[in-house]
DNA sequence: GTCTATACCGTGATAGAC
DNA sequence: GTCTATCACGGTATAGAC
């Protein structure tokens, strides 16, 4: 067929009724995050993936070697560009202002969240649940990845809140960090802790605004709560 | 085998040296309790369990109907005892000081979970890391066993945090209750959030002690920070 | 290089004999 | 209560077509 279209220009050199189909492997991966994001990792078959992507079911093994090779894609394709923009906000903000308070920090890292949760075109807010419940979840897939690649993230947030929070010893900062960036995942992973218990209208809001309106002064009193002894 | 035994009760009445077998149920239990904490729900097969409780495959699915069923056995043989621990905990300090301070709130909950993850015996540190762990991620089994049974939790938590948090409204609570308990489902999880990026020694340290020494500032900081607007 | 059809083995579940 | 046999479905590997 491309080889018609290339002999004979002059017939339809795109098809006009026909939606441009992505090439194989990109179809693959936007049915999959689709999927895992409406059924979780485990509850999405390949078969499903395939069926829906009108490809064949190899063509999974093919292009990405495993299931959680293609998890491990999906995620990748979102997460890089993410933290890099947090990294990008985080440099612009520190030309601007120098030092950064804890609450600019906390803005520094959110705010691209923000951004990523309300761009449908990048997998929207329902992507940032995937992403953060993943991480939440430490799931295996990602374990050796992530440290891999994104050690600058910590180490860059690292000696930033160092600056921004000088009275803490490193350990006690590494506490409030690890607690900070619990408590902001597990917000944006939308997993309600309470709402496993009782249906509490006032928290399941899936607002991202209204999340962050909250969110920042916990995160930011617990951060800035005096040193421990 | 067993009438046999009831017929001539001179011949070991009790095998000697065959250590009292717990029956059919309680060894299943006992094995998944266990391999669901070392390898997770999905990577533990029934297959494995049966071969290890030395049972028949057939066994679990009719002691317990399903393995979705056996997993929600096995958390409940441990969680209903450790909510009642937690309210009763909670009544036993208002009955002691009336209305509590936000910290020897957060404690009546947490004091349970440091006793249940030192004691061997009812599934120790590995089972709250479970817990917790299935909590955070919200498990699609426990959804509504949980909603339907420990609303209670909440209700009489709710309740305390008001008194103890007067100045804040009800949304402002709500929120931060949310938060408050997702960092400590997180801590008791084990799952580093950062550890994923860095390998980070310090908050490795898996003693609960120093968990809570560092967590429970932290939260308290959170609830007490002055209300929003 | 890409894609397809198909076979393989492990999984959870269940019916029916004992 | 327990066991055997069998089922449909899961991820994976591979041989071969284009």
């Amino acid at each position: 067929m491309d080889t018609a279209r290339q002999l004979d220009t002059t017939y339809k050199a795109q098809p006009p009724m026909e939606a441009s189909k992505p090439d194989t492997a990109t179809r693959i991966l936007d049915v999959a995050e689709r999927l895992f994001v409406e059924h979780g990792f485990e509850a999405t078959s390949l078969r499903m993936i395939t069926q829906q992507a009108e490809v064949n079911l190899a063509a999974v093994n093919y292009h990405f070697g495993s299931k959680d090779a293609l998890f491990e894609s999906v995620f990748m394709r979102r997460l890089t560009p993410l933290i890099a923009a947090c990294l990008a906000e985080l440099d612009g903000m520190e030309a601007q202002f120098g030092t950064l308070t804890p609450e600019q920090l906390v803005m520094a890292f959110i705010r691209p969240c923000l951004a990523l949760s309300k761009d449908p075109s990048r997998g929207g807010a329902l992507f940032v649940r995937l992403l953060s419940r993943t991480l939440v979840e430490n799931h295996r897939l990602l374990r050796e990845t992530l440290s891999q690649q994104y050690s600058v993230f910590v180490q860059r947030f690292g000696k930033a809140f160092h600056r921004a929070l000088p009275a803490l010893g490193q350990e006690d900062l590494a506490w409030r960090m690890h607690f900070a960036f619990s408590v902001m995942f597990n917000a944006f992973a939308g997993n309600d802790v309470l709402k496993i218990f009782v249906r509490s209208q006032i928290v399941s809001a899936r607002d991202p605004d209204m999340i962050v309106k909250h969110l920042v002064p916990f995160v930011v009193a617990g951060l800035t709560s005096p040193p421990l002894r």
